[in-house]
RNA sequence: GGGCGGUUAGCUCAGUUGGGAGAGCACCUGCCUUACAAGCAGGGGGUCACUGGUUCGAGUCCAGUAUCGCCCACCA
């Protein structure tokens, strides 16, 4: 083994990435391995919008993913992760839209069946950027069983599931009050209308009863209603108004008349007490109006203005037609007054549009009985929300469900499958499409106009993707899926919509554990958003830094379900740790010559080669515990500070004493095996979090198998723990000499001499033995290991532990005066932790009810500070004699 | 109105069985020590928001307060 490969000194991931993507890929590494005698391990990805392009949530999110999966990849499961697109309903839709407007053309110029064919088009132009945009960042997701929510497979299953709820009488069709678009023109669910609170008004305004002089005064934020209004409701105990229930009063510009009603409903503290009720224009009015038989008008077109039904203001916009209706009543002396009032206002999630509420023939998912179960099973833990927090806004959420509004006025989507027969009225509900009428046998059936939900096929993902309703191989090995992973602001669209339709439609849970993640904020905690410019392009950071520096800098330092804030800081910062294990790899590779892979004997590992073989081993188990807890920014900062501060600072300025050209042959080979060792096995445990730069340098270790994808995952072997508390001495001996050459400006090129007084004979050894260490790490030129001293030297820099005592001689370049007040400083040091420890010590109750370890420690902190400071003193008292 | 999260070094943030306060960046000092100046060595800097409680012991558990943020909610 001679071949030293010349690797340039800075890493370049654009070099690398491309190359190893491919070849993962053709070698279908990311297919699970079919072991079925190993556990199976799956994930299905939360299908991207098939039109959109990645940005940080997806990074964030597919990173964590990809972690699972290599991780539980290399330690043996049966692996499964599914990737896929999502449809997309108004999005898409609203894109092609924009690019149809391009041409001066709207889609009903084009008519349903063309429509629908453009956006197919579209998609398949377009449709394959998200997916090699999540190539990019690594994932290894097996693109041979990629899906999309609208292929065959899919849209099979959603005619399934929707057949089989509509024959189980939980779908439902029926004109009910929805949430409308005026500008998307569709009904949307409650959970896609955002409310914001506003400045809004009070308006009140006179409504004249009916034979009377009097007036009753209601209040309103919406004005432009009234011309709907079908009646005023007060509450039945409240005095002011219990004459007027039953009678009616005149609604002002419309000139009709309407009643007045009692109704539990109406706050007496709220405004005057009297609500106007518009039952085709408000959800509350709405219920109102069905208890009490009130007549329902609606006012306004799907587009948001003035109908027919509202008189002189028809063909207005709506609020344009507030304004008008204001002035008018201003004009009769009706409007009594008008107040500030903060209000929340429904906005459209996806358009921003004010929210009208409309009385609409919808199609609705009866939400009590699917729920019922799916809060059951999680309360039992059979899903397990991680950070468990998140369990209780979905129990919430869950256990005040609204029925689901499912039909869009959209033409891309999953077709409605009803028909209706139009000669004999008979309406089928069908998995296939029905060629006649089953009463009359007429052939001219008229489908359903209606599109689905998109997170109606999105619910069945888990199971869709993998076959279901048929009971395929994929269903039996992967189905329930392990853990879902998504970002916390998805958990009612979709987590919880998977969970009562696993439940409904397969029996089982969709997936045993739920990890939500946070979001991903701009620098200054502001939610990234298109109006406000201030997102940051993955695949950007993806060119200048690299897909693995953009993965780890997403997940380090960031707590499970917490928000977390885009600094190009910590991506330099992570920039430059993938710099740092390129060049401890390198200096591995470039001191390889002759390496030789064998068993190294116990016996002729060095204390260092103890001490971080140990400290591998010890990592790998702490990066695997938060690994099973989910907890990969602990995980990925483990590995951080042991490749950095162990490996690299301690460990490969130690070797270097074996591997120089003077170096024992012998020494050599076993200090090549455990540096080849030890590297391998930081690649793996890395590799998760950056599989490009662990998988290039892998492939130029002398030893390697095909792919570092597939090794096996580190597990802790032998540890050693003397070496690591020797270590722990030596390197404080180092520190400490390291410290007085800075404390005394002693040039780097400067040798120095010491001697080391190490009060225990038992531990002379150990510092004979490691001199060279010392030597070179600490720039030592002479040193002089001995168990007592005679005369002290006054003339040096010292350092004094409780176990040893550190000379420097500096003679002439000593400054006392600067010498005395550097151990004053650490005079203060001990003495302060000698008094803490006295001061528990002294605690009877300590004493008595702390753990036996926890006294121990106490004793050892106390005698070790006890015989520092008493050094301390000596050394002092020499130092001011001089 | 209800719920959740944050408040730790100048900045951004870690810190889960309660037992000696950490990282990165920034700052100061000195270094091109043949893996790495995207680096090395050393250093300064924190009554862990506030109040009270539990405990031998609290950044960590409990109660309350303040403040910032998020989510949910049919008071027009």
């Amino acid at each position: 083994m001679s071949t030293t490969p010349q690797l340039p000194p800075v890493y370049d991931p654009g070099q690398v990435e491309h190359k190893w993507y491919k070849f993962w890929k053709e070698r279908n590494y990311f297919a699970p391995s079919g072991d079925t005698d190993k556990p199976a391990f799956s994930i299905v990805m939360p299908p991207p919008n098939v039109t959109g392009s990645l940005h940080l949530g997806h990074a964030l999110d597919n990173t964590l993913q990809d972690i699972l999966i290599r991780w539980r990849r290399m330690q043996g499961y049966n692996v499964l992760w599914l990737p896929g697109t999502d449809h997309a309903g108004i999005a898409t839709q609203a894109k092609v839209e924009e690019a149809l407007a391009q041409e001066g053309l709207s889609r009903y110029d084009l008519g349903r069946e063309k429509f629908v064919e453009r956006v197919w088009e579209w998609k398949h132009l377009y449709g394959s950027r998200i997916t090699e945009q999540l190539s990019l960042l690594g994932s290894s997701c097996d693109w041979t069983r990629e899906r999309f929510t609208m292929d065959e497979g899919c849209s099979r299953a959603v005619r399934e599931v929707f057949v089989n709820l509509y024959n189980k009488g939980l779908i439902y069709q029926g004109d009910y009050i929805i949430n409308w678009c005026p500008k998307c023109k569709t009904a949307i669910s409650d959970i896609e209308v955002e409310h914001e609170d506003t400045a809004g008004r009070l308006w009140y305004i006179r409504y004249p009863v009916e034979n009377s002089d009097e007036y009753l005064v209601v209040a309103t934020t919406r004005p432009e209603t009234m011309l709907g209004d079908t009646g005023v409701a007060v509450h039945p105990e409240d005095e002011r108004y219990r004459h007027l229930i039953g009678r009616n009063v005149i609604l002002p510009l419309m000139n009709r008349a309407i009643p007045v009603i009692a109704d539990e409903y109406v706050d007496k503290e709220f405004g005057t007490g009297a609500v106007k009720v518009t039952p085709a224009h408000d959800p509350n009015d709405f219920e109102m109006g069905l208890r009490h038989n009130l007549e329902q008008i609606t006012v306004m077109t799907d587009t948001g203005v003035m109908n027919e039904n509202a008189g002189p203001y028809q063909g207005l916009d709506r609020f344009e037609c507030r304004k008008r209706v204001v002035a008018d009543l201003e004009g009769l002396g009706l409007l009594e007054k008008i107040e500030d009032h903060q209000h929340a206002v429904g906005h459209c999630q996806r358009c921003d549009t004010i929210i009208e509420p409309m009385i609409s023939k919808q199609w609705f998912v009866r939400m009590k009985p699917l729920a019922e179960p799916a809060i059951q099973r999680v309360k039992d833990g059979d899903i397990r929300f991680v950070p468990e927090r998140f369990t209780k806004i979905y129990l919430n959420w869950m256990e005040n469900i609204r029925d689901w509004c499912i039909s869009r006025q959209l033409w891309w989507g999953h077709r409605i499958p009803v028909w209706y027969c139009d000669e004999c009225g008979e309406v089928i509900c069908s998995k296939t499409d029905p060629d006649h009428c089953p009463s009359c046998k007429n052939d001219k059936l008229r489908q359903d106009e209606d599109v689905l939900d998109t997170w109606f096929s999105s619910a069945l993902w888990p199971f869709s993707t993998m076959g279901w309703p048929d009971d395929t191989p994929d269903l039996q090995t992967f189905y329930p899926t392990s853990v879902l992973v998504t970002g916390r602001d998805i958990i009612f669209f979709w987590v919880a919509r998977m969970i009562f339709s696993g439940l409904e439609h397969t029996g089982q849970v969709p997936f045993y554990d739920v990890n939500i993640h946070g979001l991903i904020l701009d620098a200054q905690g502001r939610k990234m958003s298109k109006s406000l410019g201030n997102g940051i392009d993955p695949i950007e950071v993806i060119e200048k830094y690299g897909a693995d520096t953009l993965r780890f800098s997403l997940i380090t330092g960031v707590t499970p379900g917490n928000d977390v804030r885009f600094h190009w800081e910590k991506v330099e910062n992570t920039r430059n740790f993938a710099n740092k294990i390129w060049n401890a790899a390198r200096f591995v590779l470039m001191n390889m010559e002759g390496f030789q892979p064998q068993t190294i004997a116990e016996q002729d590992l060095t204390l260092a080669d103890r001490w971080i073989l140990s400290r591998l081993g010890i990592t790998a188990e702490e990066v695997t515990r938060m690994l099973e807890r989910y907890d990969l920014g602990e995980a990925a900062k483990t590995l951080y500070d042991f490749i950095w501060d162990e490996f690299c600072d301690w460990y490969i300025e130690m070797v270097k004493l074996r591997l120089g050209q003077n170096a024992d042959p012998k020494a050599r080979q076993i200090a090549q095996n455990v540096l080849h060792q030890v590297l391998i096995d930081i690649l793996r445990l890395l590799h998760p979090f950056m599989p490009f730069i662990t998988e290039e340098i892998y492939q130029n270790m002398p030893v390697h198998n095909e792919t570092i994808m597939l090794d096996p995952w580190p597990v802790k072997d032998k540890s050693w723990p003397q070496a690591m508390e020797d270590m722990q001495q030596l390197m404080s001996v180092i520190r400490s000499l390291r410290n007085i050459r800075a404390e005394f400006n002693i040039a780097p090129g400067t040798r120095i001499n010491t001697i080391l007084v190490v009060k225990d004979p038992a531990r002379m050894p150990l510092f004979e033995e490691n001199k060279e260490y010392i030597r070179r790490l600490a720039q030592v030129e002479r040193i002089e290991i001995v168990n007592t001293l005679d005369s002290k030297p006054s003339q040096a820099g010292s350092a004094l532990t409780a176990w040893s005592e550190i000379y420097v001689p500096l003679e002439g370049v000593i400054d006392i005066e600067r010498e005395i007040l550097r151990l004053e400083k650490e005079l203060k040091a001990a003495e302060t932790d000698l008094q803490k420890a006295e001061s528990k010590l002294a605690n009877a109750t300590f004493l008595a009810r702390a753990p036996e370890e926890v006294i121990a420690k106490e004793k050892a902190k106390a005698e070790e500070a006890r015989v520092k400071k008493e050094g301390i003193l000596q050394r002092l008292e020499i130092l001011k004699q001089s």
